[in-house]
DNA sequence: CGTTTGTTTGACGTCCTTCAAAAGCAGTGG
DNA sequence: CCACTGCTTTTGAAGGACGTCAAACAAACG
């Protein structure tokens, strides 16, 4: 019996399960990195001013300076590149438990900008804190490091994608992908998970137009690869689908150091 | 009077200038990132191998363990992603003064590979003594990340060209990239520097076919807003190429912090 | 309910790929 | 000095994956 959120919510459920904390981040962190119980205490006691979103409303504007991180609670949140005719590229999209933008705490003036993609959760870190932390205990410090070199990984892993494989490889790897993370988050089993993103935003993402991704998602759910539908992926057959993809999780782990 | 690299050498030139050191890293440090003296000391007196690759060999295999950074002092090395049908995709291209894998410091299971676009000398670093040096020295943790997090930000910008630009505009962007990078380097000038790549590595960088690469070379060489010939890119205008490029560089920098 | 936002469908166009081969160029050895 | 070999660049012709434009349909929302 399981009691993951039900489709859209993401994180958004009424009881205090989801607590609106920074538990899952420690649990991101401690997953990938070994910390000492001290650390743990500075990181879980960190202060953060909770911020609601709206769907589609901008978290951070590129050019800005930022000067507190932004976490998110609950929903799901996207990193994008800005063009100038105002067409955009999603380059991120951050699950609950992602610190989107760990690494604006390195470089605070923006060339990304963030965006809620759902009505979203969001918890604010101001860097000072995080930067105070990082000096003075500098195995959090290689903590955060490895946390934005995975963040890197992603998008390298993205980059592939986009570059050499075609339109339904590029969903079955997306799909596997946010599969794994939800999984290692809890929020979710990776085989059939809450996933509420518009078509036009999954383009944004994939580098296609909104009517190819439409046409493309309906191919795959013909063949019963994988469906979405709902605002929910549901993946009958991993295996199948990851084939698709040529998905190695091996790229989201790390052996905690 | 400008004693730059001749064409097709990148650092390879017999006098000492190009020294087999760390100090263009350092300089590369310093640029994002302030130092203290002795940090600036510690870094300098990293203990390094000299290794020297021929063209197209592997430095780093997905899948291996590395234990030492690699760094280049001469030549062009490119990050890569393999797929299993054998073809590549070019994630990141490293120049003189770069490391090209910081981020296995942290992460040192290897998800990319590693290979000289052309005959390269690098050094490698322990990971040992990077490591020990950014936990002795959290202000150095701090700029590594701060480092790979510069990285991280390049391939960003990389993943919205591919996903939203025409060929023409995604050479274009690169070569105002590579011009900038060249120039921060103290390589060459940002509107003419050797770039020593052959066109199938250019195809697995931008997600093109060579022979599609090469068909929009020639017409970008046409309309004269940029000539690559001879191991060389020569920028005449380069307004006009940032202009098709919609690039603007400060993604590239970062004030001393 | 009416308005807004998101999904689906159709027809047509194009940028880029695929396949195949010729031509240029550097290195190697006779 | 030339023949030989391998690698890179260049060219041609034909096809396909995806884009563009436009409109109908469906769902969400106040």
């Amino acid at each position: 019996m399981s009691n993951y959120p039900t489709p859209a919510t993401l994180g958004h459920s009424k009881a205090a399960d989801h607590a609106a904390d920074l538990s899952r981040f420690l649990k991101r962190l401690t997953r990938h990195s070994r910390l000492a119980p001290e650390e743990i205490d500075a990181v879980t006691s960190l202060k953060f001013r909770t911020a609601p979103v709206g769907p589609h409303r901008d978290i951070v504007s590129p050019g800005q300076t930022v000067n507190e991180a932004c976490y998110v609670a609950a929903g799901l949140v996207g990193r994008f590149d800005q063009m100038l005719d105002g067409s955009r590229q999603i380059t991120a999209i951050h699950i609950p438990g992602d610190m989107c933008d760990l690494h604006s705490v390195v470089l605070p003036t923006a060339s990304w900008s963030l965006t809620a993609l759902t009505r979203s959760i969001t918890l604010r870190i101001p860097h000072e804190d995080l930067r105070a932390l990082a000096l003075e205990r500098p195995n959090v410090a290689i903590a955060f490091w490895r946390d934005t070199a995975l963040d890197a990984a992603v998008i390298g892993k993205w980059y592939g994608n986009l570059g050499s494989k075609n339109a339904q490889a590029r969903f079955a790897h997306l799909f596997c992908e946010m599969g794994m993370r939800m999984e290692f988050a809890g929020l979710a089993e990776r085989t059939g998970y809450p996933f509420p993103i518009v078509q036009s935003d999954l383009a944004d993402a994939t580098g296609l137009t909104a009517v190819h991704v439409n046409r493309t998602l309906q191919a795959m759910r013909e063949t019963g690869v994988v469906e979405f539908r709902d605002r929910r992926v549901t993946i009958p057959d991993w295996a199948a689908l990851a084939k698709l993809a040529e998905f190695d999780d091996s790229y989201l782990l790390s052996v905690p150091h």
